[in-house]
DNA sequence: GCTTAATACGAATAATAATTCGCATACCAT
DNA sequence: ATGGTATGCGAATTATTATTCGTATTAAGC
C-alpha cells in the first residue's frame, strides 16, 4: 500500500475500495473489475484508488484476505465446540457454515473463491489446512481411535482438499443429479472414514 | 477455426501452433502465451495464426482438447483390465499413471492443468467423471459388494474430483512435508473406504 | 483565519496485445 | 506453363487498461 491512510475518510474510502473489490468481482467476474471500474463503483476516481494501492492486484489480495478471515472465523467458531461432538457431526456443521458463507450475499465470495488460483488464493487453503490439522490432533487426544492414527497429516491434507477443492467446483457448476444433501452427506461419509 | 487447412503444410501448422501454445503455456505460463509468441515459437507469422483460428481462445481450447485426449487415453488403458483387479490396485495403478502424464516432458501439461479454470477445462473433469462412473458401476458388477452400494454417482463425484483437484494443487505446490507415496497411499486408502 | 499536510480528482500517458488486411509466395490442376 | 486457389506475411490498426501527475479541494493544528 502506498500511503497509509491517516484520517477518518481515507480509511472508509480503503474500507469501501475492498468491498467494491469484492462485490465487482462477485457480481461482474474478475475480467470486468478494473481499476477505474472498481473505482466507479466506490463513487471515487482512479486517482484515489492509487493513493493507497500500489497495483491493482494489492487490492485483490486485500479482498482474498478479507475472505480468508471470515473463513477463519467459521471454523473457529466449529472448533470451539470440537471436542464435545463426533467427527462426523463436526464436518456437517462445518461444511454447512462454510457452504452457507460461500452462498451468503448472492455468492459474495463464490466468484472470489472461484478464481483463487488467480488471486494466489491458495494461501487461504494452505491456512485451513494447518487449522484443521490442529483441530484434529486435538479432538483424537480427547477420543482416542481403535487403532492408532498414522499419517495424520497427509489425511487431513486430503480431506481439506478435496472438500475446499470439490466443494467450490460444485457450487460453481452445480451437476442436477446431485444434490446439495447428498454432497454433505458424501463428505461427512468421507470424514469418517478417512479420519476415524 | 476460421479456414478448413486443406493442404499438406497447412494441416503440419495447425499441429504445430497447437503444439506451441501447449508449450508456450508449460514452459513460460499463460500470460505468456499470446498470439505473436505462439506464433512466433511456430516459426511462423501471426498472420498466418489467424488463417486458422479466429480467436486465441480456440488455440486454448485446441490445447485443452489435447490434453483430454491423452488423459482418457490413460485412463482407458486402465480400464481394460478393470475387471481382473481390485479397486485400490485401479486406483493406485491410475494415480501413477496419471502422475506420470502430468509430469512428462518437464511437466508439458502442468501448467495447462494449473490453469484449467481460465481455460475452460472443468468439461475435462465432466467427461472423466462420467468415464469413472461407468467403470466403476461395471467393477460393482462384476464384484458384487458385501454391502449394496448407495449413492454411488456421488461417491464417484467426489472421488473423482477430489483426486483430481488435489492431484493438481499437489504438484503445483507441493508441501514439504507429504511425500508423492504418501499422498498416492492416501488416495489408494480414500478408494477402497468410499467406494467398496 | 491561516498554513500546511492530506486527500481527491481525472485527463493524459504508456504499455500491452488482439486482430486485420493488402500484398507476396507457394502449391495444384489442367 | 499458366491461371487460380491456398497459404504465408507482418506492419499497421484498434482496443483495452494500468498507472501517473499536475491541480483542486478538504481537513487539522495553531
Amino acid at each position: 500500500m502506498r500511503k497509509r491512510p491517516r484520517q477518518q475518510r481515507s480509511r472508509a474510502l480503503v474500507d469501501s475500495l475492498i468491498e467494491a473489490t469484492i462485490r465487482t468481482i462477485a457480481e461482474e467476474g474478475l475480467e470486468a473489475a478494473t481499476t477505474v471500474r472498481i473505482a466507479e463503483r466506490t463513487g471515487v476516481s482512479v486517482g484515489s484508488l492509487y493513493q493507497y494501492f500500489d497495483r491493482k492486484e494489492d487490492l485483490y489480495q486485500a479482498a482474498m484476505e478479507s475472505l480468508v478471515a471470515e473463513l477463519q472465523a467459521v471454523v473457529d467458531a466449529e472448533l470451539a465446540n470440537l471436542t464435545e461432538v463426533t467427527v462426523s457431526g463436526f464436518a456437517r456443521q462445518l461444511l454447512e457454515h462454510v457452504w452457507l458463507l460461500l452462498e451468503a450475499n448472492n455468492g459474495r465470495y463464490l466468484n472470489v473463491v472461484r478464481y483463487w488460483a488467480q488471486l494466489d488464493g491458495l494461501q487461504l487453503i494452505a491456512t485451513l489446512e494447518q487449522k484443521a490439522l490442529g483441530a484434529l490432533s486435538l479432538y483424537l487426544l480427547h477420543h482416542p481411535p481403535q487403532k492408532p492414527q498414522k499419517d495424520l497429516p497427509v489425511k487431513a491434507y486430503i480431506f481439506v482438499n478435496s472438500v475446499m477443492l470439490t466443494l467450490v467446483r460444485y457450487i460453481s457448476d452445480p451437476p442436477p443429479n446431485i444434490s446439495r444433501t447428498q454432497l454433505i452427506d458424501g463428505f461427512v461419509t468421507l470424514s469418517e472414514q478417512l479420519l476415524v
